[in-house]
DNA sequence: CAGCTGACTTGGG
DNA sequence: GCCCAAGCCAGCT
């Protein structure tokens, strides 16, 4: 059956694995719309903490993050640091590609 | 039902 | 490679 759009993007953020990173725009594209990855923020937003997501792990396609927020930003980069990805203080995120669904 | 929103993306200069 | 402008989608108000 066809869950709906943010439904799939929530699994796909499942299953990014520890240590890797993807965009907004790869996980839309997974979910089956690459032009949403406006979407994407969307669920990052309403379903991150309620599904207990690795929104941490998702980052713009320039490989910097994203958020706006200045204590949010902080709290990725720890946490991507956590798992040995790290960033600078522009937020530009320190790895050699993205993941692209393959590892599951 | 129409409009707004947003942690984006891409293309052009 | 950097900056700016326009485009795009699904859920919410």
């Amino acid at each position: 059956m066809e869950l709906s759009f943010t439904r799939r993007v929530v699994e796909i953020l499942n299953r990014i694995p520890e240590g890797q990173v993807t965009s907004y725009g790869i996980v839309a594209g997974m979910a089956g719309n690459p032009r949403a990855a406006r979407q994407v923020v969307r669920v990052l937003h309403s379903s991150s903490k309620k599904y207990n997501l690795p929104w941490h792990r998702v980052i713009s396609s320039r490989g910097y993050i994203a958020i706006k927020d200045p204590a949010g930003f902080e709290e990725q980069k720890a946490l991507l640091a956590a798992e040995g990805v790290f960033a600078d203080e522009e937020g530009k995120v320190k790895i050699e590609g993205f993941w692209i669904g393959y590892d599951d």
